[in-house]
DNA sequence: CCCCACTTGTTGACACCGTCAACAAGTGTC
DNA sequence: GACACTTGTTGACGGTGTCAACAAGTGGGG
């Protein structure tokens, strides 16, 4: 029964056979014995590899925003006449394809906050192609060839953030079955999504308005811009 | 040790203690046994009065959700210049305010699809305070006093669910420690939220553009609105 | 060659959890 | 007074993560 681990060593096993436990079980249903048994060996075999659940579970992580790094380059390299809206559409077709592996890169507190470096490398560079490539655009489309670089990435960031937040609300509130229960005029479920990413691609092209009523330390309005 | 309790019953008891548990542990912190211990009774005596520990965690979410919609309207009502702004920033705030709360409603897979018909309800209800506001302000502008009335009220919807998809999404990637790591422009996590508040309003003023590559079935393009 | 350190995996135990079953005490009704 | 019903208790079962002690293989230096 030990036969077929020693192919690939126990380490690696683990986080295969602890993959397909969460993508049929979810992330609470996974437990440590349970890869154990599925390998055929005991259950203390795993925690040799990893000193408790919590560092097996960032491990796998890990490989997810791997995969999902590479999901969104290589559909922002597919689509060259609009890579933003590409890297848009990959996002929101891995969440629908693998959604508990979804759940657990952005729904699960995180393991403990600075105790996985690697993990959070890989995560910090799924989001550094998204801002990257928001910052590629903005630098052809400035006006001085030397504008200030800075706030070129300040701005870059800033869409960033705008756009994973509207990409992952949408994408966690249609994995919520709570939007199943919204009784929502016919057409709309179906709608939302490119309602979505029309609505981005305006904000984008136009750019903030203030919207501030409390009397709030204002801040100057920025210059529109034209990423797409 | 009984004497606290009767004061009011062990159900409404249970909740209380409940979420004291889950405000400084967190949901997958909660135990039955952890309130029945904090209340003083034996460990089964929770059990009387819910089936299961997911039927006593639905009831908890239906009592967030409550506070909740709640927050929402009191924000939208105080705010006279621009109620959608304050419903917008009454949510940020809520999340903030109770971040373990807010990952219970949204963030947690819901225990039984439709076994908890009270917590539908309810959590409808808090969208519903969103889609009507919204619908309110189209019927207000519309052009023609009788123009179709099931059109505005998917237009409603989708502005809803944009508007839902873009704050839920901020305030999931505000608690997750992700964006602590992110190594951003000084003043940008300070300016993500108003500059989403900024883009949110020309999105809803401006109306979506259209920008599918793919030849997809195209969908008419929406009229212009002005609901702010 | 033999011994020793080290890695890898096994067995057994502990405390904790959710849940089931049987029992005890109170309360109202016929 | 007997009965049913509610509420709470005690005890057990299987499940889990984790710690401690032990077994087997492996490689290198005396």
């Amino acid at each position: 029964m030990v036969k077929n681990i020693h192919e690939l060593d126990l380490k690696e096993a683990c986080i295969l056979a602890a993959r397909e436990v969460i993508a049929e079980k979810g992330t609470e249903g996974l437990s440590l014995r349970d890869v154990a048994r599925k390998l055929g060996v005991s259950h203390q075999a795993p925690y040799r590899h990893y000193p408790s659940r919590d560092h097996l579970l960032a491990a796998i992580m890990q490989r997810c925003f791997e995969d999902f790094a590479n999901h969104l380059d290589q559909a922002s390299q597919a689509h060259t006449s609009d890579a933003l809206l590409g890297m848009g559409e990959a996002y929101m077709r891995y969440a629908a394809q693998h959604p508990l592996e979804y759940r657990l890169m952005f729904g699960t507190p995180w393991p403990e906050p600075a105790a996985h470096p690697e993990l959070v490398r890989h995560a910090v560079h799924a989001f550094d192609l998204l801002r990257n490539h928001l910052l590629q655009h903005l630098q052809q489309r400035a006006s001085a060839p030397q504008s200030d670089m800075l706030a070129l990435l300040a701005q870059a960031e800033l869409q960033a953030l705008f756009i994973w937040s509207a990409l992952h609300g949408m994408a966690s509130i249609q994995q919520s079955n709570i939007m199943q229960h919204l009784v929502l005029t016919p057409g709309v479920p179906g709608q939302a999504e490119p309602y979505l990413m029309g609505m981005m691609h305006t904000a984008l092209t136009q750019g903030p308005t203030q919207a501030q009523t409390n009397p709030a330390p204002s801040r100057p309005a920025k210059t529109t811009n034209e990423p797409s």
